[in-house]
DNA sequence: AGACACTTTTGATTTAAAGTCAACAATAGT
DNA sequence: ACTATTGTTGACTTTAAATCAAAAGTGTCT
């Protein structure tokens, strides 16, 4: 009278996709094979997981708690079985490695092609996220967080700090002026992002001793068209220092105040969910990171 | 191609069980149904996990990496069902608690009654051992640690701190002599631990700044032994304040340089291996004791 | 060495569990 | 109310796992 592995496996990929019909699908078996897993490992445990009608599946609140525990449990199983592929064979299988959007373009994407040639074995997923994802829920296998940590049942690993930078163009400073103190940015056009607005706080303490809270008047949501507007002579930015190598190097942009910039710097580290060992490829990934990534992308 | 939850808890019950034909009597099935499952699994994995004579059984590094992979599969599995009964069900089922046998006979056995009392349907366990057991591999659910903590794979809850006490008995102190100072200490009958030698290393700083290592002439291996030599007059102990709350009520033991002994006091903690949420047993014992301990028993 | 006690593996068979197909029932949307 | 879609159920099939009995190892003792 003990649940099974394979119905779990089904009540986790029939919540995943949303139906039993498509769970079946996805696991190569018929859908009334579904359907019958999910009624037994709901008689053995003596609970309703999902009330489900034609249409519309939802979780029981014992479904809720018996979904984290098998996830759990799968997750376990598949580093089991990886531990034992690992053993022998090369680098091999999917990982799925996240990140916010500015730094997959600016740090994971130009390093990426490296790594590949390496180990052409892996195949890879870059995923992009704002907000914080369940590694769990959503396979990832590696993420990348900038910033303070938040769950602490995660594995984490700093790969380094990173430092903010202000930065305009050449022509806006010729056109404005080179302010020379902070208290100067106020009569600067000061860009900001658009949803996010505990990103115009920037780390700067004026003369009164407050911060500087900017409300823009032109704003962008990432990271990539705030360069693109900084380097078309708008206004100001404050940004992270990995995003802004390029256009610096080619002088598109210059350092504005260089010797406040770097008062609050972030730490970034890869963080992983995992009960056991991290499978080859994951520790694979985050040592070329841990590599890479200090020196030019980010200060030791 | 899946290896079963059954055809792990059969190599895991092989190994902690010695043999097969032990282990298929306390699974209740048939010899050879343990020993296909061991092959199976074997086969599915593509490596030898045991090597096995009729005599004798020995992991390979495959099998002691499998191993731990299982084990914690197992308790996932095992935490997934308690807590679905733990869902509408008064608390039940075992609870094994480990802890130092000093800790265990002066502090949790005196309190034992009126847990019992509030929860019948719990079967307890009480487990004494010095070093560190394997939570895991031992199947412990609760671990009672005294000092520094080591594993950080395992959850704590401080339950309080230990301070160390100089004690005597009247007797001795009155056919010796009452010490006024650390130093008076080196002219005394000073009893010490047998086999633990760190334990002899007193946290009391002398005159020259070093610590007291004391090289006793009489020793023994318990906490307990060790009380009881002192309230038969043969010299001064050093030991955890819990252990020493009866003696000093009846006044068979005194108190030698109260001023100095609670120098060294060292944090006691519960500490549980956990993937998800902890079992309600297991809950109410660590709550019962956060509440109980400090005070009588611990500094809060 | 050889006989003995014990443990594990293997072949043939039985038993039980899980999956399939097809018919039926339920539900939301037009 | 009709229909397309989705989930459940009964009868059957397939597959996996357990058992019994016999055989093959392995270590011990005289």
């Amino acid at each position: 009278m003990k649940s099974t592995l394979e119905e779990q496996q089904a009540f986790v990929t029939v919540v995943d996709s949303g139906s039993i019909t498509s769970a079946a699908e996805r696991l190569g078996i018929s859908v009334s094979g579904v359907s019958r897993a999910l009624n037994r490992l709901e008689q053995k445990l003596g609970a309703t997981l999902l009330r489900r009608t034609t249409r519309r599946l939802e979780l029981t609140e014992e479904g809720e708690t018996l979904l984290e525990h098998c996830r759990r449990i799968l997750a376990a199983v598949e580093e089991a079985e990886e531990a034992m592929l690992d053993r022998h064979n090369q680098p091999q299988g999917r990982l799925r490695v996240n990140a916010a959007p500015s730094f997959m373009q600016f740090v994971i994407v130009p390093l990426i092609g490296e790594f590949r040639a390496s180990y052409p074995g892996i195949t890879l997923e870059l995923d992009t996220h704002d907000r914080f994802v369940d590694l769990l829920e959503q396979r990832v296998d590696l993420a990348i967080r900038i910033g303070e940590l938040e769950d602490s049942s995660l594995h984490a690993r700093l790969l380094g700090y990173s430092p903010l930078r202000l930065l305009a163009s050449p022509a806006y400073l010729e056109r404005a002026s080179v302010p020379q103190s902070i208290d100067d940015l106020r009569d600067h056009s000061l860009l900001g992002f658009s949803q996010l607005d505990h990103l115009n706080q920037w780390p700067l303490i004026l003369a009164d001793g407050k911060r500087l809270h900017i409300t823009p008047t032109l704003s962008a949501s990432s990271g990539s068209t705030l360069i693109e507007l900084a380097m078309a002579g708008e206004g100001i930015v404050c940004l992270a220092d990995f995003m802004t190598i390029t256009p610096r190097q080619n002088g598109a942009l210059v350092d504005v105040l260089p010797d406040c910039t770097t008062l609050q710097t972030q730490a970034v580290n890869a963080v992983y969910y995992r009960q056991a060992t991290l499978s080859q490829r994951t520790r694979l990934f985050m040592e070329f990171l841990a590599e890479r990534l200090p020196g030019k992308y980010l200060q030791g």
